[in-house]
DNA sequence: GTGGTCTAGACCACG
DNA sequence: GTGGTCTAGACCACA
């Protein structure tokens, strides 16, 4: 269900975290859906339960789960997600495109690429 | 000419990186340009030349500078910049489209954020 | 009657007993007036009976409710409200306002939000 | 420096971050200033580093405070406080109006005791 | 020396 | 059974 790579540099729960996330994106996970037990995902990805809680609370934070004590956590609808993840996303497209144009791509091959990339869906 | 955050989370090595490479994307350091030498910059920026050394060692990696032993570190030609850098960039692109889209932005909407940015250079 | 909100941090008989002296407060239930029974709330709102009576208990011991056996637990007067919760209530104010001057705001402008919301009542 | 209550229903961490808050809003700590380290607090208070580390966090979430990794917390300064800690203090304060005028305090008699308590200052 | 991460294992509140 | 908190102890990256 979720992959991780102990070589990287990114902390286990920051890619549980990102891994959670692209669930709820691509909609494996919906909307108000149970997201795993913190010991369910922790024995199924051979983690200690505290990293695993970790990595929800940054879910959290971000907008995309709530928790419910004694319950478990659950997806949230996109309206949740916080303001600060937004601008995230809009300075990472920026630099990444300012970059990618620097690199000889021009806006309107980028825009091709996105619109491509859409329709695979 | 480099600003450093040192309440931003990310590692100083890698904001002096960073600030390298934007400053050769933007063209205030044009291709073949000399870049400062390491003492230069840690006696101006008050940081630890290995910190700097670090930097020049990932901007070379990422194939944005070259070494000439003796004469000092110069900025690349963007066809040297690495493959491993522009599928990077590809891929935190992508990602950040998707998940914008997710957000409720058409891939329209997001091409004439990118325009919009492009004429504002 | 009540509104619970499951995904609020706050346990659900918090969320009860504050619900009810809400209601108290405002005046929707009147000093006197029978409260709705432990069975008809627990069924209304769909939770555990038990629940509902930890609500009805830490409402008592703030003084906001009494209990007389076999007949049902109704809204006690202004006057028999706890000390503690009056001092409680008292402290939580005072925090929550020297905070607010430290956050740059003055004690007229915060005066100022009381009379406001009063006459909005 | 700092006050525990372990028979307080409220995590060690929640007063440690409180405490922290306090200090700072008082003056007694003052915006750019080193917070203790984590484990000079930790040892001083008998607590585990990890709990002291979280009570950081929780700070740093709410905009009292920075961390610069390897230097350090820091405190902040009252601007970068963020909105939602402001919205949740407003709220505080108004409930504990709301609650306190159905116990018999006027809107004015509140203000009165804001404006003695300054003075106290 | 500092904060950041992770593990192992424990107890508690909630429903 | 669930998440929330806490402890004890460990290793790593950074400057």
């Amino acid at each position: 269900m979720l992959q991780l790579n102990y070589r990287d540099a990114r902390p286990i729960y920051e890619q549980v975290k990102d891994g959670l996330r692209r669930l709820i994106i691509t909609g494996a996970i919906k909307a108000g859906d149970k997201l795993p037990s913190v010991r369910a995902l922790s024995g199924s990805l051979a983690i200690n339960p505290n990293t695993i809680q970790r990595a929800y609370e940054a879910l959290e934070a971000e907008g995309y789960a709530y928790t419910v004590a004694g319950k478990g956590s659950f997806a949230a609808v996109p309206e949740d997600v916080s303001d600060g993840r937004r601008e995230e996303l809009l300075e990472k497209l920026k630099s990444a495109v300012q970059e990618l144009r620097y690199l000889g791509m021009t806006t309107e091959e980028i825009c091709e690429i996105l619109k491509k990339e859409e329709d695979e869906r």
